[in-house]
RNA sequence: GGGUCGAUGCCCGAGUGGCUAAAGGGGAUGGACUGUAAAUCCAUUGGCUUACGCCUACGGAGGUUCGAAUCCUCCUCGGCCCA
């Protein structure tokens, strides 16, 4: 009995992963907590550099409330100390130091977002900050730290090995962050860490740390990385392809629809709870026209953050405004004078484009609008008037208010 | 420490004295088509000026020249090779 519910668990745990290091591991690991009647702690490290959470965060965070759900506890490692260095993952090398005024405030922005997916309550979550354990390390613990890893090992690592055929710098200090981070799960005495394939390298080192400091090795789990909307590129905030978790509904949903329809699968198996053969079917567009099958992935994914009702009028929204090109229900008010003033002018007042240039570009191709009238002439002379509405493009909108 | 090569617009990358606001590609944006998909086609892509022009830009600071991204000097950063 207890047997088969541990085996459904690890399946569940198990779906949209990349790898578990070791399913064998795991499933023991799980019978024993069950057994022991204690709480497996699930470590997750969160980069207190970029505190905005979008949805390829939450492909891991997902997987983490899936083990709070099943009763474990979700320990958030916020990396103030490893922030000196930068994660040689992404292509920056040493970052500019944040303040701790700064770092406690990014952690704050991201424990709101990442409460939207995970389980907040005290016995569910805990917090430890890197620093705690990290900053006071002398020369000669950090000198046996590094004794447990060569540099052909170090290499191995994807990123410093693309990084040194192609003759880019590494600093020697990047070194030093996959330990910091294998240290973290030794200091916090972690059972499972959770990270996406980018980070298989540094959890893996975790491990190795752990049964050197003779703790039971962490299971290791990765997810996907999720693609972004231009459907090449890992979602990003720096790329500008993301979703972000405090995008309103309009956005969610418009930002979804735009995505390749190579990617809805991924999408659907990554951020949804929908059954793989259901998914088949959804995006199989012999069998589902394929819009269809993404305005329901669409409303799935805002209805996660804001509800069914605002789900279904973001979609509604949107079939008005793309699909018949309509006006949207809530457009930004922009406060203006009502001096007569060139279309240019009004379009910088309005912030629909940045600069003057731009303005007159986006005019001569055609894609300005004022109260649905095409204006082609950057020069002609503008009188507002109350509740004109102001378009640029397909998609940004201004409704003008007198002041 | 020595030698050598390199740093160009959002990114990659051409350009070795004037024809260079700087080829080409990517990306992005606007338009056509459409399902805000893909593919395709056209256009735009430093700033200001109702566009005549002006200003700022090729790692940084000086210099040579009528004229410099291009030549010289110093500096900063990086690659490679030797030690």
């Amino acid at each position: 009995m207890m047997t088969n519910n541990i085996a459904e668990q690890v399946k569940l745990l198990k779906r949209g992963t990349v790898e578990v290091f070791r399913e064998d591991e795991l499933a023991q690991r799980l019978a024993e907590a069950a057994k022991e009647g204690r709480q497996l702690r699930a470590k997750l490290g969160m980069d207190p550099t970029a505190p905005d959470i979008h949805l390829g965060h939450t492909v891991v965070l997902r997987k983490l409330r899936q083990f709070q759900d099943l009763g474990h506890k979700a320990v958030l490692i916020i990396g103030d100390y490893t922030a000196r260095i930068g994660d040689p993952t992404g292509q920056n090398t040493t970052r500019p130091m944040l303040s701790p005024e700064q770092i406690k405030q990014n952690a704050q922005t991201y424990f709101e977002q990442a409460g939207k997916i995970l389980d907040m309550s005290p016995d569910k979550v805990e917090v430890r900050y890197n620093s705690e354990w990290l900053a006071d390390l002398r020369l000669a613990d950090i000198i046996k730290l590094t004794a447990s890893m060569t540099v052909a090992r170090m290499l191995e690592r994807d990123t410093f090995e693309i990084r040194y055929k192609k003759g880019e710098p590494i600093g020697v200090h990047e070194f030093l962050y996959p330990l910091m981070q294998g240290f973290d799960s030794v200091a916090i005495k972690s059972d499972v860490e959770l990270g996406g394939t980018d980070q298989t390298y540094n959890n893996l080192v975790g491990r190795d740390l752990q049964k050197i400091d003779g703790q039971k090795p962490q299971i290791v789990i990765t997810m996907p990385i999720l693609v972004g909307l231009d459907g090449v590129l890992k979602m990003s905030k720096s790329k500008g392809n993301y979703i972000g978790v405090t995008d309103s509904p309009t956005d969610m949903f418009g930002k979804t629809m735009s995505i390749p329809d190579a990617l809805m699968e991924n999408y659907y198996t990554l951020l949804t709870d929908i059954p793989a053969d259901e998914i088949k079917v959804l995006c199989d567009a012999a069998k589902t026209h394929p819009k269809e099958a993404k305005v329901r992935l669409g409303k799935l994914i805002v209805k996660q953050f804001y509800g069914v009702e605002a789900a279904e009028t973001a979609a509604a929204e949107f079939e008005r405004v793309f699909a018949q090109n309509q006006l949207p229900d809530d457009m930004p008010e922009v406060p203006v004078a009502a001096e007569p003033m060139m279309v240019s002018k009004l379009l910088m007042q309005c912030g629909l484009v940045a600069t003057g240039g731009e303005a007159r570009r986006m005019c001569i191709q055609g894609g300005v609008r004022i109260n649905d009238e095409r204006i082609a002439d950057p020069s002609t002379q503008i009188a507002p008037v109350e509740g004109m509405v102001v378009q640029v493009g397909k998609r940004k909108f201004a409704k003008l208010k007198i002041k």
